[in-house]
DNA sequence: TGTACATCAGTGAACGCGCGTTCACTGATGTAC
DNA sequence: TGTACATCAGTGAACGCGCGTTCACTGATGTAC
């Protein structure tokens, strides 16, 4: 088996790791090329070697992590059996997801993410059209089927990841006045009852 | 009458407005002071003058808005009968004023307002308090009356708000996929059904 | 196996740019007597 | 009413700082013959 080049593997992702400990404990405006080559030790130069720029590096790490986590909710979705089970588990994905990887989720309910997906818009989109598409198809399925009542596929998602990212970003934010395993528990039964038929 | 100061008032308006028109147009990193006085003709002391730093200007400009959008939910419960009446009314107000207040819509879902309302959090919080509370009570109200499922505030906040939002920054940000209209119609009595009792 | 070359990884001093802010100032309006 | 002073509004040149980026370079690893 051809070794494929290994060398500078371990570099990047050591910045990607530093960006994100970073953002998480000095927010955007910390979040500069100087915090992050002290951070992690790795030279200047090298950081411009492996990303181009800081947007580079900032828009992969947004990237990947938008990718992990638009890929649990289409597991979610794939692996229930009825509509009901389905946007139950998806909500509990993403609830869990927050959880467990709270500076992740910190980025992606950031400003910065928000940006990079405004600003670079289309090409952003396509990259995460793959799964885009696959919810969009799981929706018009679940309301031909008629589980999902008959709305426009952006409303649907709206009625479920809207209170789901409402939640995050209170929790996130540190008013810890919404426990998200509480928030876990009453979700998936009252959106469901918002998007069935 | 006294006639109290109004010099300066003027400028101080028009610093303002033009503040919105330029982060309007050119976003976040548009929004600057250069920026502001070129395109206001004010000076650049006479913007210190009045707001002391460009961070002045912006929380004033947020402040404002969100003051204004927070009235007009307030009033739309206030003067609602039942809960669903209430819960719908506030849905379409908000719908509405991202419909004819667009500019200020796009600033106060801006990361922009996000962070001015994260890392200032205590002291913006304290400043809207009197409406937030005034919500709080209006849910709490209608939760002992029966109409309104009895969960922690902050989720029936979340629920309420979220698709609204969810569905507003869709439209900000230049997908048009939803009409603003159509959510108007569809989604009140879907979110009513999700925090009935 | 050894040598020569190409490519990839990493380095850090230096640069320019645009940002927010300061400050000493002038002019206009209000106030006291 | 007139004069002197205080306060508010407005001006713009100048400054320093930290940012992202460039670039000429060294060293390590892979490839050819």
């Amino acid at each position: 088996m051809s070794p494929k080049q290994l060398r500078g593997e371990v570099t990047s992702e050591l910045l990607l790791d530093t960006a994100l400990r970073v953002f998480a404990a000095s927010g955007e405006q910390g979040l500069t090329v100087n915090a992050v080559i002290r951070e992690s030790g790795v030279s200047l130069g090298s950081l411009y070697h492996h990303f181009g720029s800081i947007d580079g590096l900032i828009a992969t790490l947004c990237h990947r992590w938008l990718d992990r986590l638009l890929g649990e909710l289409a597991t979610a979705l794939r692996e229930s059996g009825s509509a009901r089970e389905g946007i139950a588990a998806a909500v509990r994905a993403y609830l869990t997801f927050v959880q467990e990887h709270r500076e992740p989720a910190l980025l992606l309910h950031s400003p910065l993410a928000d940006r990079k997906s405004m600003t670079r818009g289309k090409e952003f989109r396509d990259a995460q059209e793959a799964r885009i598409s696959e919810v969009g198809l799981w929706i018009r399925l679940h309301i031909e089927s008629g589980e999902l009542a008959p709305l426009p596929l952006p409303l649907i998602e709206s009625l479920v990841m809207g209170p789901v990212v409402a939640v995050a970003r209170r929790s996130l934010s540190g008013i810890d006045d919404v426990g998200i395993d509480e928030a876990a528990r009453l979700l998936p039964e009252r959106i469901w009852r918002s998007v069935r038929a």
